[in-house]
DNA sequence: ACCTTATTTAGCAGTTATGTTAATTAATGA
DNA sequence: TCATTAATTAACATAACTGCTAAATAAGGT
């Protein structure tokens, strides 16, 4: 969990916290200063301007000065990047999904007569 | 980071260590023992547990006792919720790259004639 | 029973992460 | 210049992560 290691980890390190993963999706709203960002929770202003430098280095997101606020905006290349990583992976559950779908289609077969059979 | 929170913040937590990435490819080639899973690396027998733990507490593996052995498996569920996370921001990067795409056209306008003009 | 192999648990150390409060920097505006 | 607002940095405490070595557990073979 080094957040200067590769930048895969640093991505994967930085979703890993729910405030995080709010603060990303209040930004998929659109840009904010911290300040707004910070409004919906009950943890300090310095606590939350950490979160931020923690998805700053990962760059997820951009920080920009303006006058005496910081507007922050979603950065997506890494997210981009961490989900093609996730697509590697995509064969296994979508075959999960397959052999869910065919176990329903047994049960189907099981309990109940066959489509267009006399009631 | 606290490895008991919501499945989202175990899955990505897991995901941030570039070990157990590397032992999740090992396992989408296929099932493999503790002691197969550790050769690769130069890290001892029990770091390698506790990293099988970890991801096995997320659970995106599962470990099969056989014998004297553990056989390990890819679990695909948690990565497909990841994966569906992340879709959230899908149209991020992908108008990140329209506008990527537009960029190059502007630069081709720019640089050269247009297409069937007089050489 | 005993030895070997496979794997985990215990105990320890060093580093990193997250939160707090208090102090600091930076910009605006009276 | 001084007060206000926005945000960060400093200093500290606590908990978690990751690695090690040594010891323990579990199963199999002789």
């Amino acid at each position: 969990m080094v957040s200067q290691a590769d930048p895969l980890s640093a991505t994967f390190a930085a979703l890993s916290d729910p405030t995080r993963r709010a603060i990303l999706a209040r930004l998929a709203q659109g840009p904010a200063t911290v300040g707004e960002l910070a409004a919906p929770f009950a943890i300090s202003a310095p606590a939350i301007s950490r979160h931020l430098k923690v998805l700053e280095h990962a760059k997820l997101i951009q920080r920009i000065k303006e006058a005496q606020w910081r507007r922050c905006k979603l950065e997506p290349a890494r997210l981009h990047q961490a989900a093609e990583w996730m697509d590697q992976y995509r064969q296994f559950w979508e075959a999960q999904f397959d052999s869910l779908a065919q176990f329903i289609d047994t049960l189907k077969e099981t309990d109940r007569p066959p489509l267009g059979s006399p009631v």
